[in-house]
DNA sequence: GCTCATTTGTCCGTATGTATC
DNA sequence: TGATACATACGGACAAATGAG
């Protein structure tokens, strides 16, 4: 559960691992305000701040964090951190308009995630215009909706 | 066209800028070889290698620069830039399958560059089954060609 | 409005490891 | 082998945004 200096993965990587499990377990928690600043997990885990910064980083584009200057490194709730991903997909291309979406399912266990949680980004998304369901059929992406970056 | 240290750009930036330039001008060129490395760049702008960094990462997401690791950073030919910069824009869904793309025009303006980039950039991407046109029309992004990042 | 501490953003210099030629 | 170049990591510095007072 700690650092290994000299293993093959990058130091930051496993930092980003490290802080990735606390959030799954509630340790750290959107309730609960930012997350330890950088100088203080510097402290903790005896690495530089630049590494620190690094392994923040990967876990803000994973939508997992969402840093704000001046006030600090925030988890973001699990909805939305689904439903970020869901429209980095569509941007992306790996999900395109008029085309299902996987299965709650598929999506709760692939982001290791409650299906409750996928159902609420869905509804999100839905209510944005970026996504729709037809009766039966599932879940599809929606034509033309600009992708919206929630808030 | 110097760096200015006190100005509210980041110095990345600026630097990202002055490489541009010099890439339109013809100082740096593909047939000349890679451009100056980090440290070469370093020395003549007084900056840091991870500034330089910075800004050749940058211009490599324009497609302006391609880096190679282990042997250097190139510029990118003007007709593939375009090229990727089409591909680039059809898997974010800026441009979509089915649709015409901007004339030539537009898109020679809009890049900084000449038509007949643009005609050569077009004219690949037909080859490659991206685009196909259509006679007296004009040109559209064509159905399920997985965009094939070209070599 | 102002100052102040906290926090993140950017940058610097340096060092080591690894890949390519 | 040696030269070149990128990836990672360190420690330090100052700037900019925020919020408390």
């Amino acid at each position: 559960m700690g650092i290994d200096l000299l293993g093959p993965d990058p130091i930051y990587r496993q930092l980003a691992a490290v802080i990735r499990k606390r959030v799954n377990d509630g340790t750290y928690a959107p309730e609960r305000g930012p997350i330890p600043s950088e100088a203080a997990l510097c402290e903790e885990f005896g690495v530089s701040r630049n590494t620190v910064r690094s392994a923040v980083r990967a876990l803000n584009e994973e939508h997992v964090l969402r840093t704000v200057m001046g006030r600090g490194t925030f988890v973001n709730p699990i909805d939305r951190r689904i439903a970020a991903v869901i429209v980095d997909r569509i941007s992306v291309g790996t999900y395109r308009p008029g085309r299902a979406l996987p299965s709650e399912a598929a999506l709760a266990k692939e982001q290791d995630v409650g299906r409750d949680s996928v159902r609420s980004a869905i509804a999100r998304l839905t209510e944005d215009g970026v996504l729709h369901t037809v009766e039966g059929q599932g879940t599809f992406v929606s034509q033309r909706e600009d992708a919206a970056p929630h808030e």
